[in-house]
Parts: structure tokens; C-alpha cells; sequence
DNA sequence: CTTCTAATACACTGATTCATGTAATAGACA
DNA sequence: TGTCTATTACATGAATCAGTGTATTAGAAG
């Protein structure tokens, strides 16, 4: 969880609009309350399969699915089916440690405003 | 930087509604490649004011002042006016750490994909 | 083969976002 | 005061997103 960077980000050169947005495209993810929600059941549950999620969550299965499907395209799950079920887990550590990062932000301060809109 | 989270997300229980709700805020400040850029512009130069920031991102005044304007409603930036100028400096810390945390998230690895969509 | 269930694909809709253009505000300066 | 500059306010339009409903696919079980 300890970070180095190698550059400061105070001595680099600003950033281009390429890097910039796959910054941005990471942290896109975990822009929604309901993949928050997702990815934090998936830390949590063991092995659950989508209609697990869609209970954990209280949404439909379709909705779910939507998401879930969005993030196995980003490379963020991974899904291996057993018979009529599939099962997702996660395999990009870099948003459990920003989803991890997050909860610890909001466990010892409440943020100010709850939506950004 | 470190981060040791009282309570260890596996064992918590799901993420309420509006806990995700306020994490995916937090997310969403940085889930934008103008506002990536523009807050690494903040970490980046010295005490720059508006017309500077639109500068160093090659934009239009009206775009950057919307974004910066967003960010400061959520308590992200405030500002600072000297004569005609108006400075803009980051106040909320989990942003930079966070902002930080991608960063160096970036360096080591290639994302798989460019943009979320 | 038939039927049932789990999950997905697809089209659709309402809501939101971002940059733009125009107009208005705030201060500096003559 | 009048004017210039820097910045913001507001309305507009294109683009995107999230959830819903319907239809379809994949496998299990009789």
C-alpha cells in the first residue's frame, strides 16, 4: 500500500491528455455507487456468482450484469462459470488498493458533500 | 500515505447506499481527464490563477472556469483573488493522495484500456 | 427433445456531463 | 465616470451513462 513514485508530481511535466485519461478512465471506475458497491461485495463475498451480487446489492439482475459486464471489458473481473452460474472475482489489484484507499478517506473524515454533481 | 484501515473490508458489512454514494464522489472528482490534468496542474505550478491553468491545459477559459468552479463547490479548491486574478489552490488533501495513488498506479503499469465507455 | 433457470444482448429512455457561445460581473486604471 | 481585462453565469447541444423491459443464449435436469 506504500507508494514511491519514482517522479515527484510536483517536478514532472504536466500531464498529456493520453495519460490523463487513462487516469482518469481507472478512477471512472469506481465512479459509481453502484460498482463501489460491486467491487466491494466481491471483496467481501466469497466467490459469488451474479445473482449473489445482484441480492448483495438489492438490484436487478440485469442492471448487475450491465456493470459487471462493463468492468470484465476493462480488465478489472475476471468470470469462470460453474453450470448455470458464473462467478466473477477481481484481478486488477490497482482498484481494490484505490477502493481500499477510499474506504480508509472515508472511515476518518465524513466528506463534505455526498454527491458530485 | 500509508493507509491502515481500522476495519478490514473483507469483514465489514456491504457498503450502505450512501457510504458508496459518497465514495463514488470522491472517485468522480478525478474521473475526468480536464480535471486529472488541472489538479496536476495545481500540484504542479506555483500559486497559478485561472488564465494560467487554462493555458497550461489548452483550453478555454469557460471550460477550465467550469470545472474549477465544480471543484470548488465540493470543497476540493478554494480561491483566492488579487486584483483582476483569481488563484486557485487545492485544499482537500484525499484528493492529492488519491491523485498520488494513480499516479504511481500509472508509472509501473500500462493500463489495458485508454477510457472507460 | 423439452423445459426450466441463470445470465446476457439489445433497444430504449431519462438523466447527467462537458465544452461552447453569449452575456454579465468585479476590479484596475485612466 | 468610462473602459479594459479577467472571470464567471447561464443557456444550448452533443455525447454518454444507468437502469428497465423484452428477447435470446447457455447449460441443467427431467
Amino acid at each position: 500500500m506504500t507508494c514511491p513514485l519514482k517522479t515527484d508530481p510536483e517536478q514532472r511535466p504536466l500531464l498529456g491528455l493520453a495519460e490523463a485519461g487513462e487516469l482518469a478512465g481507472l478512477f471512472e471506475v469506481l465512479a459509481s455507487a453502484t460498482r463501489v458497491r460491486l467491487l466491494h461485495a466481491l471483496m467481501t463475498m466469497d466467490d459469488p456468482c451474479m445473482s449473489d451480487l445482484a441480492a448483495a446489492v438489492e438490484m436487478k439482475a440485469q442492471a448487475v450484469s450491465n456493470q459487471l459486464r462493463k468492468l470484465v471489458d476493462l480488465g478489472v473481473l475476471d468470470t469462470c462459470r460453474h453450470g448455470n452460474h458464473i462467478h466473477y472475482r477481481i484481478v486488477e489489484p490497482c482498484v481494490t488498493n484505490l477502493l481500499h484507499q477510499g474506504l480508509c478517506i472515508n472511515e476518518d473524515q465524513v466528506l463534505r458533500k455526498v454527491g458530485y454533481s
